[in-house]
DNA sequence: GCTAGATACTTTGACGTTCAACTATTTTGC
DNA sequence: GCAAAATAGTTGAACGTCAAAGTATCTAGC
């Protein structure tokens, strides 16, 4: 039974010890990469069980909120933010497990669309119902303060362009 | 020339017109996520030029602060709360570059540690201070922000039982 | 209407992370 | 003391991400 230290507070301490550079700044990411870590790992063990893990799921949502349920791999890439190889790879193993469909785009050659299915639409409805459950692995973030983190972050990624 | 929305944005007005649950807790996840991979971008990018990232420079950072500059693998792993074969690659790859060196524990068997050489005392301190130049990627978040996320962050990690 | 460049997606390869299995030591408990 | 369990580290397989190169198609401009 031992005492479990702050690791990212014990090294805040040190780079002061040792006048490093933008101590806070240090915490803050150190606490963003620890935050993503805990999270990844505690949402992909509840999508686990339905075949899904949280960059899945989000193809899934989006296609689910589209009229139509469909959606060109390029602009999931856009959406999502990730790269479009990312989103090939994943459409592949959505496809192979029956939840969405490779379709071509009909005008458009070179487009490919991701096509809800109808298994895959039951899923991603059970699947958010199960990430609402364990507050996207949020709990401990008190109800302010996911705002909060919400909207500091929001002006990190407006500096970064993400949005206007 | 057009404009750029919000995806998280976006992303909880679709949530909320399907009453899907748990929004704020969704735009924190998804916030956190983006937020990290801001991070890694821009972290690893200054820190390519020195042949790290940042894992490798936080295994470098955990022995420059060591009374000796070395530390058994495992704790390495604690500390930074990584696993154990992620250690093994990171101190493989320091090692190839000559930043580190694997010595075997003196009076425990097991153990492997790893020795922080001259050429790796040099290489992090030259990665501090760069990392000090971009503010560890989190320039963007206002200067109270940064606590204010480290600190809700915290709560987060603690309720997770990473510290008493 | 034809060519040059842009766009959409896929493929390949490098790298990081995790899990499970494995080897080697050390510690525990009887 | 010795067998069983715990601990330390490594290895191999699976998966995710990205960058760069490749293929196919479309669009612009002359």
């Amino acid at each position: 039974m031992k005492a479990n230290p702050d690791v990212i507070a014990q090294a805040a301490t040190n780079w002061r010890k040792h006048q490093w550079p933008a101590v806070e700044a240090m915490q803050a990411a150190t606490s963003i990469t620890r935050a993503h870590q805990l999270l990844v790992g505690r949402i992909d063990a509840v999508l686990a069980p339905l075949a899904l893990n949280f960059s899945r799921f989000e193809v899934l949502a989006l296609l689910f909120f589209t009229k139509t349920g469909q959606m060109p791999l390029g602009k999931i890439g856009d959406r999502l933010q990730v790269h479009p190889a990312s989103v090939t790879n994943t459409v592949t193993r959505l496809t192979k497990d029956g939840f969405v469909k490779r379709v071509a785009h009909p005008s458009d050659g070179r487009t490919t669309l991701a096509v809800l299915t109808v298994k895959g639409r039951h899923r991603v409805e059970k699947a958010a119902a199960v990430l609402g459950e364990i507050q996207f692995g949020v709990s401990g973030l008190k109800q302010p303060a996911a705002r909060e983190v919400t909207e500091a972050i929001a002006g990190l990624r407006q500096a970064a362009g993400d949005f206007d």
